[in-house]
DNA sequence: TTTATATCGTTATTGTTGTAACGATATTAA
DNA sequence: TTAATATCGTTACAACAATAACGATATAAA
């Protein structure tokens, strides 16, 4: 196994500015991972023990070597002709990612997104576990939503002190997104999941992840647009194919 | 035009290799125009007539010039030292990207996510309109969620057919995804927006647009593990930045 | 044993996205 | 009128990401 430590392939960054060790991945690396994972996953449970780069980059429409960059960052190796131990690579992508230990989590504002975000199970996939939420209207506190008690605000900053939650759920109005991202940061959240439309205003000790719906839903339309404008609108056509 | 002595050639320039006309605006545009978008539209109900790139791209911390950018694959033109008209640049946006009318949607299968989008209201600002829901549980159909009757999956097709809808929001769990999908694309539908962590197989006269909420929250567990890591975690440390 | 082949890991090349630089232009101020 | 300046649009350059190319290695077949 060669240990290069500066060279072109895969090394960006300014280097300096990093920790040593860690090769530093690149972002769309680390978007894939999870959709790797959840393969993985299915795979274990039918008893798999190995998979290729080459399955994994089947399934996802990938090129096979992509994967193995993305895998290689997390640590792993394989064995050629084989594959990669499934089990194995589920820990190196769950460590990798933060996914080893499940992160508490609070979520802030339980409008109809945030009561939904409370009922998904999937986020124990992600190593995320919502432990509590928190609104400030009256009628809400007190009720419980998919085994969640809503909390009033109040009660955030000894909460999340208490239980030393990291990281946040934002799903409130826009209009008072960043009032409430200043409570949570006072409170001691490190990190925040961003559901609002808004750029958020937070000291560099923490970090905040827009998710945004409309970025998606751009993409889309404007593909949607390019291809209804190219083809003719020929229901048809759309039968023939599969 | 201007003639510089360039040694390496003009080889430089996107070239026409799409459909006459556009300058095939890259992704990463794509994704940011709503979020002009978005505070333009705040700017015009202040009745502000002019905003200028610098203006937008401090509000989003972005570089100056990458609004001007993005902004010149919409169309518009600005003028120097004032800016660009807003109401104009709402207009050429929302033709970009195919938002100038309302494109109506189907909403197939109605769970926790499913119900929280259709109670949505942000997506009218998106050029989005959800007109119907699907369903494949008899307790659900006929029911109301949000002023959009749940209908049965038998009468999507129709449905679909009778409004000419182009667009379909898929919320259903994966294991029914492709399923769901087939019925879609049989249907008419030549845009699907993808709530399942599945990769869908669509002929290419229909596009799908994943969106996975998995890949933001590997991004920021990613970036909030290293920070946690880095900096040593001292809750004193946050509170003195704002 | 030898050969064929699937797969791995790395490096090289190409393409896309972001940053820097610069001339052009419209407003404001001297 | 002239000078200063903010902003625009474009081009040149740098950083990152995807693709191509290639040697290395483990299994299977001849």
């Amino acid at each position: 196994m060669k240990r290069k430590t500066g060279v072109s392939g895969e090394s960006f960054q300014p280097s300096a500015t990093e920790t040593e060790g860690a090769p530093r991945a690149g972002l769309s690396c680390v978007k894939r991972l999870p959709s790797y994972l959840q393969l993985l996953r299915v795979l274990q449970a039918e008893g798999q023990e190995y998979v290729s780069g080459t399955v994994l980059a089947g399934v996802h429409h990938l090129e096979p070597v992509i994967v193995r960059k993305d895998l290689a960052n997390t640590g792993i190796i394989g064995t050629p002709r084989v594959g990669f131990r499934v089990t194995e690579l589920i820990t190196a992508i769950e460590r990798f990612l933060g996914w080893d230990n499940q992160t508490k989590a609070v979520l802030v504002g339980v409008g109809n997104l945030g009561a939904a975000l409370l009922g998904y199970r999937g986020f124990e996939n992600f190593g995320l576990q919502i432990v509590a939420a928190f609104d400030v209207d009256p009628g809400k506190i007190g009720k419980w939503i998919h085994g969640c008690k809503i909390q009033s605000m109040n009660q955030l900053a000894g909460f999340v002190r208490r239980g030393e939650i990291k990281l946040g759920v934002l799903t409130v109005p826009v209009e008072v997104a960043q009032e409430a991202v200043d409570m949570m940061v006072r409170a001691g959240i490190r990190g925040i999941w961003n559901f609002t439309p808004l750029k958020l205003q937070v000291p560099d000790t923490v970090v905040a992840q827009k998710e945004d719906l409309a970025e998606g839903l751009a993409v889309l339309s404007h593909r949607l647009h390019h291809l209804l404008a190219i083809r003719v609108p020929s229901p048809k056509s759309a039968l023939a194919d599969r």
